[in-house]
DNA sequence: CAACTGAATTATGAATTCATTATTCGAGTC
DNA sequence: GACTCGAATAATGAATTCATAATTCAGTTG
């Protein structure tokens, strides 16, 4: 006889749930862009001893989050507005792509879903509360990805919106730009509901311009032109 | 005084180098597809504790080259037809979008150096000798990707290559399709020539569905249809 | 003789230990 | 007083060790 209740999961091994948290302390800021990541605290932290987490710092070195100088330990990748400029156009092909894709495959309660968390995300945006604005927005990205279907392409952007996705760029985008996000993410809906590939392929990719701009912009406020190399440490 | 040759010199570490020659025995074959990955040869192999080869195993589990079980090893990740079906619209995307930025940074010098290959290619086909040709294919297609100056899409890309960077694919293509292959090079040469991005990018795509094509034959014959789940082993 | 049980073996996951390299800090020099 | 050199300290990289889970295989039972 079998085990009732299966219960797969969390067979997770130690070094695939570091991964994850170690990303998370990057992306929620707790570990900012340049720092230098200090092995033997996290493994206080986290009650583990070296070796699983130095596994994850190489994944997440592969992934391009963390970098890694031989002998002398991680850091956070810090962005450079070159570098934007390189990730940027990678990011609009596949965004562009998960548009095409996703009008082929979304259900009509996908669609439904995506309008719902529109109408809040509206919502935010009308009541001028950025943080929950932030989120649903990026709810509805990762819907739209999710209606690929396809892995792939999933993890792929994933992988480099996991270099960008702070909530803090959002912090200065100013209300013209806000306004215009907001309109475009109208257009997406429709796109969708139309299920036409093309057009939302299109939207997404301007969508994208204009996010570009934005971190562009909060980038410049962090690094002061002029100089080069961001500092070091804090 | 310093060292008269400078010399940067292979600070690599140990786990860098095992992830490249790893990658390199599945890439070449060496390591066949749903084979499991015995930790301790390898190490015997290589002269290398288990430590940093389970480093380089888990780098190579994020990029898809490598599954990880928990508590059952590594083992060499197999191609479905259903997952190739995935990576191709997004290599699709990375082709396209290679090709038009390179169209918009390839000097002269690069141009004559792709002729070159391509005439050399061009060669080996008359000739018949797929390993060759194979070969040269390869370098073209990493020339222009070279060309774009974009160390996100180059790596974005060669990750996606590399599950399916088989020379042996080429080993079942069949003499009309190599014909067209070896046009439609003809074409992206030309293109490139005129710096025609919109254009490159076009036939780049249709050169990668060629190739879709070859690789879904190839995968037919390795695994016969209605038999789900290859061969775990061998 | 097939199928199951459970001990022996082996492999994996993670902690610990060891060696080597960087960094810090202080003494000595110009 | 600023700089250099060098010892002490701390960190990293890799090997080893230890605990645990999976696999194998012999013995048993139906």
């Amino acid at each position: 006889m079998n085990a009732p209740e299966a219960e797969f999961i969390p067979r997770r091994s130690l070094h695939d749930e570091l991964t994850a948290r170690v990303r998370a302390l990057i992306t929620e800021g707790a570990l900012a862009p340049g720092e230098k990541i200090p092995e033997k605290e996290l493994c206080e932290r986290f009650g583990v001893s070296r070796t699983p987490l130095r596994e994850a710092l190489k994944v997440l070195a592969s992934e391009g989050i963390v970098t890694l100088r031989p002998n002398r330990g991680a850091r956070v990748s810090a962005l450079t507005a070159a570098e934007l400029e390189e990730v940027f156009p990678v990011m609009g092909a596949l965004e562009a792509l998960s548009g095409e894709i996703a009008c082929r495959h979304i259900s009509d309660a996908e669609i439904a879903e995506i309008r719902a968390l529109h109408a809040r995300m509206v919502e935010h945006w009308r009541a001028g509360e950025r943080e929950p604005y932030f989120r649903l927005n990026q709810a509805i990205h990762e819907a739209i990805l999710e209606a690929t279907r396809n892995e792939t392409l999933k993890s792929m952007y994933r992988g480099l919106a996991g270099r960008l996705m702070k909530a803090r760029y959002i912090a200065n985008m100013s209300p013209e730009r806000w306004a215009a996000a907001v309109a475009e993410h109208q257009a997406i809906l429709a796109a969708l509901e139309r299920r036409d590939g093309i057009g939302l392929s299109a939207i997404l990719k301007a969508h994208l311009a204009g996010k570009l701009a934005t971190v562009k912009d909060w980038l410049e406020r962090q690094e002061p032109p002029g100089n080069g190399a961001a500092r070091q440490a804090d």
